[in-house]
DNA sequence: AACTGAAGCAACCGCAGAGCC
DNA sequence: GGGCTCTGCGGTTGCTTCAGT
């Protein structure tokens, strides 16, 4: 959120991350995964430095990245990880789904190494109000978790880390690192977009349990109007698989766009596949 | 309203380790 | 074993926002 942009001495762009190179990266990534972050910036057209496309990608872009308030057992967890591991962030994180090495490492240095450090004050000051002094020093985050936005995003990238290597452009991928027919063929299956416009029934069906939802681009106000006004998608942790011509990228739902929705994933379900709405 | 210091956090930097040739 | 490349980790920086004066 806080650096201006500029370049470094190879004309690599540093600072903040642009919304749209951001959906770059999304596209990317998801679509063809992280086969090489050093050579991934040139194929995604961006400039930047490998580097500085996984820190993007792994604190901030991924699925399933929990954003927002620690619970008191989150923060527990880490006060008590962090005892035994010291600044270990990285083993840390692995213990907190969601949560990003740099996150907390961020958070302990903001909020838990205060409190630790007034809880320890307290304690050895006075050792009568250390019962209180600790509860508070835990309870009084906020536990208003973001939820996972778990989903297709996070499918797909599953999906794409199954099929090995992956090179997007065929002028300049290498016979060794394309990806075999068969994988393409899935990953067609999953990232299917193209649909007729639904009737009201067929939408009636989209309950909140369905999130997420897979949008595609059909200017077609009537129905992301029929989708605000019932509340449907606005309410979900939502990403849209969003495809204009031939660019693609995901991005989170926004509700003043126009998208069709044109299929579920449902985490939920047995099945991991793309479940197209209608025929 | 203007200023200032603190807090929060995204992003960068440098280093270490793993893997390959 | 040595050199090189790449990735991941932890420490640090610096910009934005917030709160206090």
């Amino acid at each position: 959120m806080v650096r201006t942009p500029c370049r470094d001495e190879n004309g690599m762009k540093k600072g903040t991350w642009t919304p749209e190179e951001d959906r770059k990266l999304i596209a990317y990534v998801t679509r063809y995964g992280c086969w090489n972050w050093r050579q991934l910036p040139r194929f995604a057209g961006l400039s930047r430095c490998g580097k500085s496309c996984r820190l993007r990608w792994m604190n901030y872009l991924r699925p399933n990245i929990k954003r927002g308030n620690y619970s008191q057992e989150e923060e527990e967890t880490i006060i008590k990880l962090h005892q035994q591991l010291g600044n270990r962030w990285s083993a840390i994180a692995a213990q907190l789904p969601g949560r990003t090495d740099n996150e907390i490492k961020n958070h302990w240095h903001t909020n838990l190494k205060k409190r630790m450090n007034n809880k320890h004050y307290k304690s050895s000051s006075s050792s009568s109000s250390s019962s209180s002094s600790s509860s508070s020093s835990v309870t009084q985050t906020d536990d208003q978790e973001t939820p996972n936005c778990s989903g297709l995003v996070e499918l797909a990238v599953d999906q794409l880390t199954k099929s090995a290597t992956i090179l997007p452009n065929a002028d300049e991928t290498a016979d060794h690192l394309q990806v075999p027919q068969t994988d393409h063929d899935h990953l067609d299956n999953i990232f299917q977009l193209s649909s007729p416009q639904p009737s009201s029934s067929e939408v009636s069906s989209l309950t909140t349990d369905n999130a997420p939802v897979v949008l595609s681009s059909m200017n077609n106000d009537d129905w992301v109007n029929y989708v605000e006004e019932d509340n449907v998608i606005s309410s979900m942790e939502a990403y849209a698989d969003v495809q204009f011509g031939n660019d693609f990228w995901t991005e989170p739902f926004l509700a003043d766009t126009s998208y069709i929705p044109c299929g579920l994933l449902t985490p939920s379900m047995d099945s991991e596949f793309f479940y197209p709405l209608f025929d």
